[in-house]
DNA sequence: GCTGTATGCAGAT
DNA sequence: TCTGCCTACAGCG
């Protein structure tokens, strides 16, 4: 489930097992075998989150080790000794302890440190970064005529927001996510950016994405078990057909920029004063 | 076993 | 706007 809390939890989870070890590193599956071979034998120094990207350093290596999940890539911890490698294994980080076993990520490769810059430059600020600069993101989206839900989904703009966070922001702040970036409202965005910095902070500690508002839950008996992978309960995304907590309507779904959009009709109304004057 | 789908993004057109 | 890519799993026949 990778959004930019997955990550934050990533990093954390790398340095508590592997933090100040000397770690064995492989590449089971050889696509990433020359990357593993540069840190193999290392001191793992830490690892840290940038947005979707995580970044980790090892003693006495200028390069760190950059990895993207895209879609489907996920970090899978074990304690003891590691089982032999089944399938396509990308990385194996391990201690006699404890094992880390990467796979299906988009990126696994090794930056050198001017690569890591430039790649960290053309993000826009996470929300999960005690560093991060919103004013960055409201210049981006002040002046734009890209809708919202382009703009949020945009890592230039906002960094570790995907399909799941843009959807339930934009429905608990009740803006439509066709609206034009440069019809939203200062205080909006700053309101948007503290909701986001919460709820991903939460999704942090908890490992799951939750956004509804108690006095919005659903009535237990009335609510099939989720089984989905984002492990809480949502407003709107993949809720396209089904009720809106709040005032009932069907959920509404459209592909947007090839990836699904989830909003509500009503509550997402927009208002005459956020209409562009050509309609 | 096959198909569709997924919380993403880069590169070509 | 499109295609490709990486993996796992549910649903189907």
């Amino acid at each position: 489930m990778p959004e930019g809390h997955t990550l934050h939890r990533l990093a954390r989870d790398l340095g508590a097992a592997f933090g100040g070890q000397q770690v064995t590193s492989t590449s089971p599956q050889g696509r990433f075998a020359l990357g593993a071979a540069l840190v193999d034998g290392r001191v793992l120094h830490g690892a840290e989150a940038y947005g979707k990207h995580l970044f980790v350093s090892f003693d006495g290596v200028a390069q760190v080790v950059h990895v993207h999940l895209g879609l489907y890539g996920s970090f899978i911890f074990g304690d003891g000794e590691a089982p032999a490698p089944a399938g396509a294994l990308r990385w194996r980080l391990a201690t006699r302890a404890k094992y880390a076993d990467l796979r299906g990520a988009t990126a696994c490769d090794v930056l050198d440190p001017p690569e890591a810059d430039r790649l960290r430059s053309r993000l826009g600020p996470d929300p999960l970064r005690t560093d991060a600069e919103p004013e960055r993101a409201w210049s981006r989206i002040r002046g734009s005529r890209a809708p919202l839900a382009t703009l949020l989904m945009d890592q230039s703009v906002l960094a570790g927001v995907g399909n799941v966070y843009r959807a339930e922001v934009l429905f608990r702040h009740r803006v439509d996510p066709f609206m034009q970036g440069r019809f939203l409202k200062r205080a909006q965005w700053y309101a948007m950016w503290a909701d986001l910095v919460a709820l991903m902070a939460e999704g942090f500690v908890t490992g799951q994405i939750d956004t509804v508002q108690p006095e919005h839950e659903p009535e237990a008996m009335d609510r099939p078990p989720r089984e989905d992978a984002h492990g809480g309960e949502v407003y709107v995304y993949r809720r396209s057909a089904q009720p809106c907590f709040v005032c009932g309507t069907l959920v509404r779904t459209r592909e947007h920029a090839g990836r699904n959009l989830f909003w509500c009709p009503r509550c997402q109304r927009r208002s005459r004063r956020q209409t562009p004057q050509n309609g």
